[in-house]
DNA sequence: GTGGTCGATGGAACCGGTTCCGGTTCCGTC
DNA sequence: GACGGAACCGGAACCGGTTCCATCGACCAC
């Protein structure tokens, strides 16, 4: 309703002088830009990012693409994206990306394409070559947060060291039938997240069966699963149901799977960790009430970070200086509570 | 890069005509209609959204305001409102509200009043008078589910219902001695969903006491907890450490609190039914794990509702006819499980 | 005193669409 | 065959900012 050039009006001023003032671009002598200022103050002159970015071609404005919301990791990951992008005045508009299909395509091809956003965070998807190309066609800067494909840059951790950290520490309590659930990938695709944590789990097994000291004979099986509760109720229910060849130790791949499989095991009448030793990976707000071991991650802070280098990408300066060390993996580290135990002779 | 007037040059028209043949208004000839979309996709054209809302005034965007999104009621709304954008070609521009202070202001002051919105839906927000205006000065229609405050339209189920229904369950069960495990607000403000709820249960309990049949003496006690499932737990162990006066049944606010409460239960060593019934509201993904009696509620159908009537209030064609009718509170359902049970004598 | 630099400002072009206004053309009707 | 109206299309204004370029004065160095 009210344009810059009301504002220029009512100061006595021209509209150049009038947007160099208020936008902080250019010289403007500081008694001008107080009548400026103050004549925008006084009838409530809000500027048009419309306007605005169609002449800079920036929009302040960052796209994030996540398959889906619903779900602790996910949901505090976009919290912390949320949290940063509105503290430097960026907006976030978000795409819960179907894992395929013709709505996939919009997003890309048309939601993404248009210059509604300066860059994209795209969170634990596979991008196919197609997707990233279209986007750096148009020189939006993509930055990933785990998932793969040939983005701008990556965060992540290291997913096959946690694999590993999570059966040491089962096998340190002395544990030789472990299985590992794992979600959707794990057996095949060894580039996923899931594959990977699943071939952590499975060196850490064979280093301890030719291994050096006291070589062991470890029983280990991978059973891919549905991520989440219900998942690993399922999954335990199966995996727990017949006492002969039972596992004394489950690595769920993460921390929801692996509450389902407390419940399971307790439905089961089986004591956690007397009879079962259960270790996560996430360290889920829950994780505490469950008394669970875990590998903890921090997914707010992912997001803020992956915030900065999105910002530093497009030369924000609202952004501070230290770099993140961004080639390496993020961190991680082993929270250990009471549902691993040494395992009982 | 590629603009219309390179489209309209390409199909030997002007930009007047080849805005009307890519936009659809006027009158076009079909033959040239054609020349104009087949440029268009030679060369890649893809239409600028900031100078088309920079003269028609609009966005094609809709902002979201939420408190937070991780937990299973607040994801589910908003993957309801973001599916439902994305089909009818909206963005959606999220602001996870933070409850109160400077930065709340900032993202009504300085976010919402911008022209980048088209509309605002707010989820469980109690909108403050001066927040409201300065929406409506704008002509900015909000949707509001729960929540207070004078919107343009409101979503609610009714609360109030939903109290009575979950304590007439478990009276009907015989149970007398019931607690009710409400949110912040459940002893106090009348208004809040969580007040709304508690105020449901007294009537309910009250109406038994009096009532009808065969009136009997029931003792009901409100506890004010976090919701969410840490909070139930706390307060279940509270609640149920002292066998002297347990009560035999509990009606938490929502699903996530039921879990905690089961889990506290669980821990006391008491048996769900067969000590303590249990019921909760949402009917949350993990209630059938759980086993838990509960009152259906449907938050993405509330999302997808709420955006429905946003994109009616803006005069959106995409949306079908079909008034749902605005008035009346949404739809809520007991479901039965195994979690509550006839008190045992 | 002269030339040069820098700060302050205004005029005007421009970003990329949409839409008003007016002029043709075409068709149906009397 | 004349006429009215609708379809079709182009020119130009416009949305609301940003920024290039030119102008002007002040100040400094020589």
């Amino acid at each position: 309703m009210t344009a810059i050039s009301d504002v220029a009006r009512l100061a006595g001023v021209s509209k150049a002088t009038a947007s160099r003032a208020l936008s902080g671009h250019g010289h403007v002598a500081e008694q001008t830009r107080l009548r400026v200022v103050r004549a925008a103050a006084e009838i409530g002159y809000i500027a048009s990012p419309d306007a605005a970015s169609l002449v800079t071609g920036r929009t302040k404005n960052v796209g994030v693409v996540i398959p889906f919301v619903n779900s602790w990791f996910f949901g505090e990951v976009l919290e912390g994206i949320e949290r940063t992008l509105l503290d430097a005045g960026y907006d976030l508009t978000l795409y819960n990306l179907p894992v395929s299909g013709e709505a996939r395509a919009r997003v890309f091809d048309f939601f993404l394409a248009r210059k509604r956003v300066d860059a994209v965070i795209v969170i634990a998807v596979d991008l196919a070559e197609a997707e990233v190309q279209g986007l750096e066609r148009r020189e939006k800067p993509i930055v990933c947060i785990g998932g793969s494909g040939e983005a701008s840059a990556r965060l992540s951790i290291d997913d096959r060291a946690v694999g590993m950290l999570a059966t040491e520490h089962l096998l340190h309590l002395g544990h030789t039938r472990i299985a590992h659930l794992g979600g959707i990938g794990a057996a095949g695709d060894p580039a996923s997240v899931a594959g990977l944590r699943a071939a952590g789990f499975r060196e850490a097994v064979a280093a301890a069966s030719d291994g050096a000291a006291p070589a062991r004979d470890v029983e280990a099986i991978v059973i891919e699963t549905e991520m989440g509760m219900p998942g690993g109720f399922e999954a335990g229910l199966q995996l727990l149901g017949h006492p002969a060849h039972r596992p004394t130790a489950v690595f769920a791949a993460s921390d929801e799977t692996a509450f389902g499989v407390i419940r399971a095991a307790e439905r089961l009448g089986l004591a956690v960790p007397g009879d079962l030793s259960v270790i996560g990976v996430d360290d889920h707000e829950h994780a505490a009430l469950f008394d669970l071991t875990t590998i903890a991650q921090t997914p707010a802070e992912q997001g803020r970070l992956a915030v900065e280098v999105a910002l530093r990408m497009l030369g924000d300066d609202a952004v501070a200086d230290p770099l993140p060390d961004s080639g390496a993996p993020l961190a991680t580290r082993l929270i250990v509570r009471g549902s691993t135990a040494r395992v009982t002779a």
